[in-house]
DNA sequence: ATTTTGGGCACT
DNA sequence: GTGCCCAAAATT
């Protein structure tokens, strides 16, 4: 090639040509660097047909600097990207970005120098220097990670190398990663399991795209047996990548992991050390790593040989990104597989209407395992009726569910309390003038936290100190908290049953691997007896002597706009109820509601599945919402309001009349302030066979905004706000 | 996105 | 004429 079209990191720029210099080979995909004025971008070389732009004369091309030492992206990435681009109505060059893991990535070989601390006795110790000797403990990373993980500055840690308290230690970049084994711990798997994995591992060894959905109640054993299918693609030496909706799950998932294969897997996610990520993406792209445990981001890195694709848990919300690219990892997982040809597992013990429905249709096929591992049976469910058998003023738990805690206490079994809600109050007004604590930057309450004593803002991070007096008033001790969150529940529990020992386990407090393996290793051993949890405990986890679970507020879920909140309900509901009894012991649900006759509860109730799916699939068709028909969302945001209010009056001004699409809006989001930002909203509705994508694209391409105005659109969005 | 440029303006 | 600020243009 004499002339190439490069795909560059750049909003407003995307594609730019160049010219190759003799003697540089460069193919599709290969990863290079162009002058650009006075500086160089990296760019990726791209079919020129695939990408539109207009053809720039042979005498204004500039040369390539290089092209860097990694292997080309391949086809089948490229088609993916593209693929995304154009399904989400994103940049091309947004979803590229995620393919490469970090600038430093793309440069391979070589050593990098980690500072650990060498163990010296300092002679002299200014505070600096004690708070990164305290921090730094057993740490070993760059000057820059360490200052950050210390929270000093990096002067402070040169100071401390130069004067021997840290050490250098030369790190090989690309050093390999110890080999997964196959037959390290084969399992003993029942019938069913036995059945559902020769499926898999059939699939792996033909290859080809072939989707499953792997549906088995909680407890049935999903994880031994899409593990024989990546123990068959290790074998085969091909790669896997298994996509896990969070990070705190992989803690459990870890441990089951090296159990049965030896090793731990190669890790993917957002807050890796820069090293690591770049010592995963060369393994990634030279096919080295074997098994890639990742968060959705890893969904997109350049797998030389990918032989399977798992989705765990694919019903979780979490798939769904929704901010810059906002892509469905779920979704996007089995188009990969299809231009991978390798075949897909979607694992879930409450799928997704969506992917039931293509199961239905025959596009999936669809495993099941219904039964319990090891004859443990599913819990026994029972609904309070918080209107009928209300709790005391003052608290949130009704008299009976109680007393079900107080007998798991006397048996020495343990209970697990659910509130999706962070925090001990979500709104604390004044009581002498009614102020509430908003947060300055977002349509949003100040979530009390009183364990660290502070108002917080769950959506932006705004936090301040609970103050003595009301700001607006200044009347002193006038605060009240209003409605519970789990650490409410937390002190009610404490004061109920002084003498049970009580976990809180939230994001808040189990915010690192140590401290969830504490937390795991606690319960396992019997030195907590009630759990008072968020969304964090509902799943992975198996506590045998866990026989009771209760629902705080069955309704939380089902406030808000969200076209899925009846779905998410049941989900979150049914996975925490999955927790109760999972061992020999049988367990029981207590699920507090003021709706007993929503169906959503109605069905958790009867144990119903079919009858839930059934219902909702019903109101979906009704609503035209998915899968019967599409949504989308355009947002539109500016620090300043009028900008953004009027940006989204301009393209309300130009909606297109189309006959499959119904337009709404715009209107103020229903979270109008959001870290800052003023938030308009567009919906769009549209039958199946609008050609929604396409509509939008013709509709937003000719328009121009002020700088300071994002447009964003989000195509099947899950979240309302 | 980042850098260069060019115009308008105050100041010498 | 020079320096400075800001907006507009160019970058392949």
């Amino acid at each position: 090639m004499r002339r190439v079209r490069l795909l560059v990191f750049n909003q407003v720029l995307g594609v730019l040509d160049y010219r190759v210099p003799e003697g540089m080979a460069v193919e599709y995909g290969s990863l290079v660097i162009a002058p650009l004025g006075p500086r160089q971008v990296l760019g990726i070389v791209w079919e020129s047909e695939r990408l539109p732009g207009e053809e720039v004369a042979e005498s204004r091309l500039r040369p390539l600097i290089e092209v860097l030492p990694a292997p080309p992206l391949p086809a089948a990435l490229r088609r993916l990207i593209e693929w995304t681009a154009d399904y989400y109505c994103a940049p091309m060059q947004s979803v590229a970005r995620m393919a490469i893991g970090s600038a430093a990535a793309l440069r391979g070989g070589g050593t990098m120098t980690e500072y650990r601390l060498t163990g010296v006795e300092p002679k002299r110790l200014t505070p600096q220097r004690a708070a990164a000797m305290d921090a730094l403990e057993g740490e070993q990373a760059t000057i820059r990670e360490l200052a950050e993980r210390a929270s000093v500055s990096e002067g402070v840690l040169r100071g401390m190398a130069s004067s021997g308290l840290l050490e250098p230690v030369a790190v090989d970049l690309d050093r390999p990663y110890p080999r997964a084994r196959p037959d390290f711990a084969a399992p003993d798997l029942s019938d069913g399991q036995k059945a559902a994995a020769d499926k898999f591992v059939a699939a792996v060894q033909q290859g080809g795209f072939q989707p499953f959905l792997l549906d088995g109640v909680t407890g049935s054993g999903k994880t031994e047996c899409y593990f024989e299918a990546v123990a068959e693609a290790i074998a085969l030496k091909k790669q896997v990548l298994v996509l896990l909706p969070e990070i705190a799950l992989t803690e459990n998932f870890l441990r089951r992991f090296e159990a049965r294969f030896g090793v731990p897997p190669v890790l993917w996610h957002s807050s890796l050390k820069s090293t690591e990520r770049r010592r995963a993406w060369r393994a990634i792209v030279k096919g080295e790593a074997q098994v890639v445990v990742g968060a959705r981001s890893a969904l997109f890195l350049p797998y030389a040989r990918l032989g399977l694709i798992v989705v765990d848990e694919a019903h979780e919300v979490s798939f769904k990104q929704d901010d810059g690219v906002r892509y469905n990892a779920r979704d996007v997982a089995v188009i990969r597989a299809r231009f991978e040809q390798a075949p897909v597992i979607l694992a879930s013990a409450t799928p997704a209407l969506e992917s039931m429905q293509l199961a239905e249709a025959g596009v999936y096929e669809k495993v099941d395992l219904p039964d319990r591992f090891g004859g443990a049976t599913l819990p026994h469910i029972e609904i309070v009726d918080l209107r009928a058998e209300p709790p005391e003023r003052g608290r949130w738990l009704a008299p009976r569910l109680v007393e079900q805690m107080q007998a798991r206490l006397e048996r020495g079994e343990q209970s697990l309390l659910f509130l999706n809600r962070r925090g001990y109050a979500p709104l604390t007004l004044c009581r002498n003038c009614g102020h509430r604590f908003q947060c300055p930057n977002c349509t949003a309450w100040l979530v009390e936290h009183r364990l660290s004593r502070r108002l917080a803002c769950h959506h932006c991070g705004h936090e301040l100190p609970v103050p003595e007096t009301c700001p607006e008033c200044g009347t002193g001790d006038c605060l009240v908290a209003c409605g519970p969150g789990v650490e409410r529940i937390a002190d009610e529990v404490r004061e109920l049953m002084p003498e049970a020992r009580i976990a809180l386990a939230t994001s808040d407090t189990l915010n690192s691997p140590a401290k969830i393996s504490d937390f795991v290793e606690a319960a396992e051993n019997k030195m907590i007896d009630v759990i008072v949890g968020t969304q964090l405990v509902t799943k992975g986890y198996h506590f045998p002597d866990l026989t009771l679970v209760g629902v705080v507020d069955a309704d939380l879920g089902l406030e808000g706009g969200d076209l899925r909140a009846g779905e998410r309900s049941y989900q979150q509901i049914a996975q925490v109820a999955g927790r109760a009894g999972r061992a020999e012991k049988p367990g029981e649900v207590y699920i507090q509601t003021r709706h007993p006759e929503a169906p959503v509860i109605e069905a958790l109730a009867s144990g119903d599945r079919d009858a839930f799916y059934a219902a909702e699939a019903e109101a979906r068709r009704d609503a035209m919402a998915p899968p019967f028909g599409r949504w989308a969302a355009i947002i539109v945001s500016s620090e300043d309001n009028a900008e953004a209010r009027d940006a989204a009056r301009a393209i309300g001004g130009v909606r297109p009349d189309e006959p499959d699409i119904f337009i709404y809006g715009p209107a103020p989001a229903p979270l109008s302030l959001l870290r800052g930002r003023h938030r308009y909203r567009l919906l769009i509705n549209a039958r199946r066979t609008a050609e929604l994508q396409a509509i939008i694209r013709r509709w937003l391409e000719p328009l121009q905004f002020p700088r300071g105005v994002r447009v964003a659109v989000d195509i099947d969005p899950y979240s309302f706000v």
